[in-house]
DNA sequence: TGCATAAACTAACAAATGTTAGTTGAGATT
DNA sequence: AATCTCAACTAACATTTGTTAGTTTATGCA
């Protein structure tokens, strides 16, 4: 948390405080004291609590969302395409632990307008995905099987890698990557 | 929620409202009010908001704990285990959606003693399914990748059943198993 | 009929919540 | 030296929180 000016180490804070409890659980003057200030304090950087959790979560979904937007447009097969949504998730993941967990845990404490927004880019993404997913399927690229079910399962790996890393940290995020495109394309069966 | 006496339909509807915003964001009030009485009425049939959560959690986990038992200590092989595995997932989310989301969003809000007795049983249960994958590598079952990374990437989709299903509702559990089981082990390229 | 029980109610509580108003002090700018 | 600005502070606010105490009411059993 060095380094940030005082805006930048609240919304870190926050953030890191907010995926151990979750939002609501959170209090301002929980915030406060792990910054070692009062709890007004924190209003002469941010508006409200609310302001925090949108700008981390706004911040963190459209980096997913021109990700993707780069990815789907390029002239890459289906295969290319999913072996670098996952580099882009392991990517970003590593680098936001703190801001993924309150993206899929706290999204739904967002208010209008930004919850309006939040939830067209996350529906925009897993479109995105969708489509690849079925091009590949028709090109016999993938196999062919349920494309929501395939759509799933990877979305799922991906979103949680969060939850997993925290615990046993994974820091090359390379071989990360690699490992996971091995494991999510190929199988695990001999 | 009908066919249950009052306690039940309390800790279901306070399971469903929890999966909808967390268990600190639902009041007690709030879930009096989807029930049609006053809050304090709730306290003739519980006796606070920890009871209903640890209610609710210590029986769904308890339920993945005594499935996990048995298909470890069957003499099939891991192949067979993880099929099983899978099954066991499916069936039990497709019958607690709500209770799903519960445990695996708000379980941090457990008290102590029930915090210590969930992360006994969730450890526990990795633990057999670790185990389980690096006795399939051993056996050549399994493709010789870092078994925590398998572990990860299968219990992430398998946790993550409830958030998808809801919306699109699958009912078919055993054909949705049959294809879980196809993307998780055999993945999805041609 | 009278009584016990179950489950609802009203009213109130202390504590915690997000937030505002107004103040203070230090450092930079004039 | 005087002024401005930033970021901290104290104090207080109106609400909301989980929960308790005491009361009422309907139902089933003696």
């Amino acid at each position: 948390m060095k380094n940030l000016n005082r805006k930048e180490s609240i919304l870190a804070t926050a953030a890191k405080l907010f995926s151990e409890k979750g939002f609501t659980a959170v209090s301002m003057r929980d915030l406060a004291e792990e910054l070692g200030i009062k709890a007004a304090s924190l209003y002469n950087h941010i508006s409200s609590k609310q302001e925090i959790l949108s700008l981390n979560i706004i911040y963190l979904a459209e980096q997913f969302t021109s990700g993707m937007n780069t990815i789907a447009s390029s002239k890459i097969n289906s295969i290319e395409k999913l072996n670098k949504l996952i580099e882009l998730h392991v990517d970003i993941t590593l680098k936001n632990i703190h801001l993924l967990s309150s993206m899929n845990n706290d999204w739904m404490h967002l208010e209008e307008p930004e919850l309006s927004y939040f939830l067209d880019m996350r529906n925009g993404y897993e479109n995105n995905f969708r489509k690849i997913i079925k091009k590949g399927i028709r090109n016999k690229e993938l196999v062919s099987l349920n494309p929501e079910v395939i759509l799933f399962s990877i979305l799922s790996t991906l979103r949680n890698l969060y939850a997993w890393n925290s615990e046993k940290h994974i820091d090359d995020s390379e071989k990360l990557a690699e490992e996971m495109k091995n494991i999510l394309l190929n199988g695990i069966t001999k």
